[in-house]
DNA sequence: TCACTTCCTTCGACTACAAAACTAAGTCAG
DNA sequence: CTGACTTAGTTTTGTAGTCGAAGGAAGTGA
């Protein structure tokens, strides 16, 4: 299924706006939505009603007084698991049943075999899906058209065309090129199903929750891959092939530079990956076997794995120096499993604060991502529940 | 005065894109404007109407006949010289005076010494603009109301917040840090005075000319300074301080890595800009006194010129390969006065195949900037016309 | 001359929103 | 415990913007 992008009406006083608003606590009656949004009471009334009618809001009874009547409060639906949602990494797979605010309801963490192919490793995680949002307990009690699922959201570790759901020439999902996951899953599940980039889906999940009043900012997902995701006017920036964000395989200076898996030597991905991390340390005789014990070693302090990790810091920090001058964001914030990796953090803000103009970095927030691992799918849920309101 | 950012009707119909469509004869009638529009035939004659009243629009008899009856031919009032521009960069200034179209009426270019100070540089300026604008033949014979001037828009080779006007440590302007451009012009000029960053006027100006049916665009402006400026979504992106596209400290690798007027070494100014070949080739003993005589040499085929126009070249492609494989557009073009230099372009283009994702590439145009010398003054016109026709 | 096309306007209807009036339900001072 | 005041929300009415249908204007072509 095709999905056309976010509709106009996601800024300034849209259903979508108004359902956030409830969904985050920024308003709880109708007089707060009309304060809010600058709408007339009457034309928050007339929408309130409409959501309500939809079953994407309800009412919950009467809150406190403010020295005359007392508001009738609003609130999303909780408890209702009605949107799945699936971030797939390279090892893992994070799945999760939310509600329409964008809750997680329900989820667990999946190991995953990508090379098992898109249709073993997508069926089970689709069954899981499934398993979950049938699950939930609320779901079950109520059982009726509020707590039926509404749509599925996928992460996707590599390029995706948003548009189609197709996923073109990833470099570490081998049997995964040109596979059309929106189509496969159609014939799977009655609803729409929404593919995107993994980092969308973390800059999308990071931003409504941490930043949502800001206009720009740029993610960083680093973790067995690197990428990023951004934001331009409060939207997705999705640019001209889908493929905005996409740093990996951008040129560092690293000596000895190493080889890629995309043909290049010297890739972002090549020196600051979780992958490259890991490659780096056993080339040095160091025996680890995956990304955890990598950060296990940085975490113990060990002396070669921080010396990897400043240099991924550094080099993380030199590109994202050209991003940030060119874009000119007011956040980027760093997230994936990296992220919490102090060496590579620190090393990557003082390249930032060196390569920068002043006026780039005077005001600009360097962040960790806040929302830990549920932001892939928190994001997906997001992607979803704006499609539903907009087809509402 | 503070100008607000360009209104949310840009797109899609608004009075402001009618009247681009006719500006650009992409529409002829009321019934052309229908159908590239959307909007129903009676609510484009009610706009036309109102455009038409506030004179940005004018009837000109009557078209050929297509099988029925003749259009009426739609207009924007040509030959009045409305919208001052002036486009200021290190050694000259070009200043222009526009039609409601963006057409330029009358144009020259003027010597200019930065080093004088704003307030000398600026009034000179403004007075020629005045100058042009009153000794445009068309204005002085009609006159009236059509034919006064509407606004100026002033673009500053060097950091602007463009919500207030005023300069922002600038590299190459001394005296000009911090002066509120806006408010001094405002002083001079009763009609609204715009103030933007040099290559966010190209940008403008490049975008609205050749590429107004693209989302996402990158223009580099490489003369004697350089940078870019970036459309996104079909709009100008200023970023969080409005220092986006300033690229011209970015760090590339270079050996030896000349040092740069901000202090740091090996920034992509230093090394790719029309200042820094002059520096590079009298350095080598050759005896260049300015950008002209670099491009002279260039042409000739002097073999260390080439050489480093070739090395600016492969600065400026790295730095815009991270860009583009980050923003994924689906054009770059390159203006300024290097833009014609066929080494430099070759290496840039070269380099930007070399190190982009070949999604980001696929479809990607790389140009030269087509409009010419005026595309600044017609980037600042647009500006213009887009604020008045916002106001009325 | 008559059917048909294209261009544009007029008119009635619909929609989205707002302003004002009104109902509902509370607080608080005396 | 009563009446003035406050806040919340609904109903009613009005207005602006847009559309669709119908129709007039002005042409072409058989």
């Amino acid at each position: 299924m095709t999905i056309d992008d976010a509709p106009r009406d996601a800024l300034r006083g849209g259903p979508r706006e108004l359902l956030r608003w409830v969904a985050t606590g920024a308003a709880v009656s109708r007089a707060d939505l009309s304060r809010l949004s600058g709408l007339s009471p009457s034309t928050v009334s007339q929408r309130v009603e409409a959501l309500i009618s939809q079953g994407l809001l309800e009412e919950t009874g009467a809150g406190r007084s403010r020295g005359g009547r007392r508001p009738r409060q609003l609130a999303v639906p909780t408890g209702g698991a009605v949107v799945g949602a699936i971030d797939l990494g390279a090892h893992h797979a994070r799945v999760g049943a939310l509600d329409l605010s964008g809750r997680v309801v329900q989820a667990r963490t999946l190991p995953v075999r990508i090379e098992d192919g898109p249709e073993a490793v997508l069926g089970a995680l689709l069954a899981e899906v499934a398993t979950l949002v049938d699950g939930d307990p609320a779901a079950s009690r109520g059982g009726s058209a509020t707590g039926a699922l509404r749509g599925v959201g996928i992460g996707i570790p590599g390029p995706v065309q948003h548009s189609t759901g197709r996923i073109v020439s990833p470099s570490r999902m081998p049997g995964w090129n040109g596979f059309d996951v929106a189509a496969f899953c159609a014939g799977r599940v009655d609803v729409p199903v929404i593919v995107d980039n993994d980092a969308n889906l973390m800059a999308l999940g990071a931003h409504r929750t941490a930043h949502s009043e800001l206009d720009h900012a740029v993610y960083i997902k680093a973790g067995t891959g690197i990428g990023s995701g951004v934001i331009s006017s409060g939207r997705l920036h999705r640019g001209a092939q889908g493929s905005a964000g996409d740093i990996s395989h951008c040129r560092v200076v690293a000596d000895p530079a190493p080889p890629c898996t995309c043909g290049n030597a010297g890739c972002l991905e090549a020196v600051a990956s979780g992958a490259a991390l890991v490659t780096a340390l056993r080339g040095q005789g160091v025996p680890v076997s995956d990304l955890t014990g990598v950060i296990r070693l940085i975490d113990d302090g060990d002396r070669q794995a921080t010396a990897l990790a400043r240099q991924a810091g550094r080099a993380v920090g030199e590109i994202l120096a050209v991003v940030v001058n060119f874009f000119n964001p007011q956040v980027v914030a760093i997230g994936g499993r990296l992220a919490d990796c102090e060496p590579l953090l620190a090393s990557m803000r003082a390249t930032l604060y060196e390569r920068c103009l002043p006026l780039a970095t005077q005001t600009l927030l360097i962040e960790r991502v806040a929302a830990g691992q549920d932001v892939g799918i928190t994001g997906a849920a997001h992607l979803v529940i704006d499609h539903v309101v907009a087809a509402a």
